[in-house]
DNA sequence: GAGATATTATAAGTAAGCTTACGATCTATC
DNA sequence: GATAGATCGTAAGCTTACTTATAATATCTC
């Protein structure tokens, strides 16, 4: 794992590797840390591996509902809280939503979202070097830059050329 | 009006003259495009002008309130969406709030929002190079960029000296 | 096995954000 | 002054997002 990969996850990609792989890397991070994996939070963080797309809280819900009996949103909320505190998910501002990270970066090295308008997915390109230059930027008009939050919108190449 | 003014509003400056400024601003760019400025985007505008922070839709709605029979919310939305499209209004995506624009840049140029954790003020600077660099990055990958979104949150230099 | 800590469950509720549907009014143009 | 297009109002409703409060359970430490 490493942001040596395609940054926009390729339509035939190995799924099952990528959800392995990253459920892999949360156990790891998780024992590492001496945090809790509980079942839970494994539960929640595979729904949002289901995909590439990033789920409302209440989208998670739903997923949820399907193999076990229904939690209550502060549930789900919590779940994500522990996993984003982690690394292991980013919430998409844009959207409202939650997508877990694919890619096994530092928790506070700057990532950028490339949000597909069309399918929904999502990709992470590494944005160090921009976000650097932006909050020199804005060190020097004096505002003191603690979290970055950067999102581009637009065309993922797969639905470019299913127009 | 131009991007060299300071990013960040400072605290004691002309509020009066940066909302009439931005009024006539408004007026000249719906007079150009033979747009109406009407009294619900005026007053919409003004709402947001009162503050360099954003507001909530519902925010505005109870803003507005004060001075006239409390609009319905799709009144307030449909003056938001014509005022964004003329971008004389931004949409803080973290926040699901509305910022009035105080700088007359094209609605294409790239800004990045500075927003005080704080205080809740909320500064622009300019990010055009930052953005072709990421804008580039992306496409490089297959990705046709169409908007890009960078929130920075943080302490703006007046709440850092007034800890 | 007693106490402290972390985690989860249950129950209920708040409110923000946004939409749909439809009819009325205004404005420009012929 | 008739028609078309844009704008605005009224009314109602829906979903998402998130919180508070409290009790139960599990886990760890001594």
């Amino acid at each position: 794992m490493s942001l040596a990969k395609p940054a926009f996850p390729a339509p035939d990609h190995d799924h099952g590797r990528c959800t392995a792989e990253a459920l892999t890397h949360a156990e790891a991070v998780c024992e590492q840390r001496s945090q809790k994996f509980t079942p839970i939070r494994r539960q929640v963080l595979q729904a949002l591996l289901s995909s590439h797309r990033p789920l409302g809280a209440y989208e998670v819900i739903d997923e949820l509902a399907k193999s076990m009996p229904r939690p209550a949103p502060i549930t789900v909320y919590r779940a994500l809280d522990f996993l984003m505190a982690n690394g292991l998910v980013h919430r998409i501002e844009s959207r409202n939503a939650y997508l877990a990270c694919a890619h096994d970066h530092d928790a506070t090295s700057a990532v950028a979202f490339l949000i597909c308008e069309r399918c929904g997915l999502v990709g992470e390109v590494p944005a160090a070097p921009f976000a650097q230059g932006l909050n020199q930027a804005a060190r020097s008009s004096g505002f003191a830059p603690r979290l970055s939050v950067v999102e581009i919108t637009g065309t993922c190449t797969h639905c470019q050329t299913h127009a």
